[in-house]
DNA sequence: AGATATTATTGTATCTTTGACACTAAGTAA
DNA sequence: TTACTTAGTGTCAAAGATACAATAATATCT
């Protein structure tokens, strides 16, 4: 395979870039870090690395979250390779999209490297990233739009156990939905509860001076039957 | 970017594969070319190639049909990348898999080095294919499958000019409704004929041996109408 | 010419889903 | 106790989806 006609095709490398999201306040966050070294020094990039030889890609994403974020087993999913040829001033490097979803409230910076240099970033009023990560962000954003609709993967962003409103509010958040007016709560909820995939934890919220929501939990079991059932999760 | 620390970043290559539907007949098929060197020499594959060092990712998902097909300009979309470490056995070879829909009619083996060895492939009974490729063509099926039901490429698998029963029957294939039943004949047409996106060509199928069908052709100004009208593609 | 075979074409009634909409309940804080 | 804030709940109308069968147009066969 290395033979002379061949070599200059192994001449190229090829990274994955996380975009992971986070949901803190009603406001949808994606974790960056403070590039410290040529190309785009000093800029935000998507935390990413090079896949080790004999890696898997799917391994190296995670490995890039676990650096960062010290969380495995987080909901990750690959998006889309991006392949200019000049993409990265240094040589040919493709990189693998990822996105995945942590809970924010889990997140502690792990004592690394690029502990001092991470940062949530609001969704809304990004930076110019470094190389091509903003057309990356909006790709991985688009297909979390569309995934969300129909997988309950909402539900990776919020703690355990959570309100109804603060689902609700995630959804507004990621779906965009008609500012001002929102989703309508009543036909929300009906919705939700309607598909009996949450199970009510018999608690309520705390520390609220208002009337105390209740808490849910989503539950996989009951997903699971309710796909067995022939019906589809759609919000 | 090529000091010792890196290098051995630099010792892998990447591909793209292209899954290549068409539709004759009332069944979904793909194109395959028979390998004529090791590894897997003599088993089908997908059309695929290493990526040219200055080359895009869709350049050279374009080229690959191109050299096989003599086609350009067809719909053609990135899928997902398989990365195995093992998965080619002379290298560390991550391949980029497209899938791309064309006429089956115009269709006719460019003269090229593949030509004698490309087949189409009923998709109902694959054999073993080179490589990953069985989970590449598993992975391309799945996502056309969601892809065909929200954006209107199904007519990229048919002539300019088609009856709705040949749509239909598409559309029957590409999903797998029920058998037996397919899908409801006055409710499809209702369907797709109130989206006001295809033309009546006010002419006649020929040469069938009963009442022969109308011809209809997609508008894609009518498409961008009903878009901008703010209704979505749906069957 | 007439009969047969085959597919094309069309409408309605029912059920299901979605969307709009406003008041009472329960807690905290002053 | 009052004021404030968010939680929680049901109905009706409109739109969309689904089930369903008879007639029309052409080619072919005898």
């Amino acid at each position: 395979m290395k033979s002379a006609n061949v070599s200059q095709f192994f001449q190229s490398a090829f990274s994955v870039d996380n975009v992971i999201f986070g949901f803190d306040e009603g406001d949808l966050k994606i974790l960056l870090v403070k590039r410290g070294e040529e190309p785009y020094n000093n800029m935000w990039a998507l935390p990413g690395e090079l896949v080790f030889p004999h890696e898997n890609l799917d391994e190296a994403a995670n490995r890039v979250l676990k650096q960062l974020t010290g969380l495995e087993k987080v909901y990750l999913e690959q998006v889309q390779t991006f392949g200019k040829p000049n993409r990265h001033p240094l040589g040919r490097v493709i990189t693998i999209a990822y996105f995945s979803l942590i809970k924010i409230d889990d997140f502690e910076l792990a004592p690394s490297l690029w502990a001092k240099k991470a940062q949530w970033h609001s969704l809304s009023n990004l930076d110019n990233l470094a190389f091509d990560h903003n057309e990356i962000v909006e790709a991985c954003f688009q297909k979390l739009k569309r995934r969300v609709r129909v997988q309950p993967i909402g539900f990776e962003l919020l703690p355990p156990k959570f309100t109804l409103t603060a689902l609700q509010h995630l959804y507004e958040a990621i779906l965009q939905s008609d500012p001002e007016k929102g989703i309508d709560k009543r036909n929300f909820r009906k919705k939700i509860l309607a598909m009996n995939i949450l199970v009510d934890c018999a608690e309520l919220q705390e520390g609220v001076a208002h009337r105390p929501a209740k808490l849910y939990a989503f539950d996989k079991v009951r997903y699971e039957s309710f796909l067995e059932s022939g019906y589809a999760f759609e919000v």
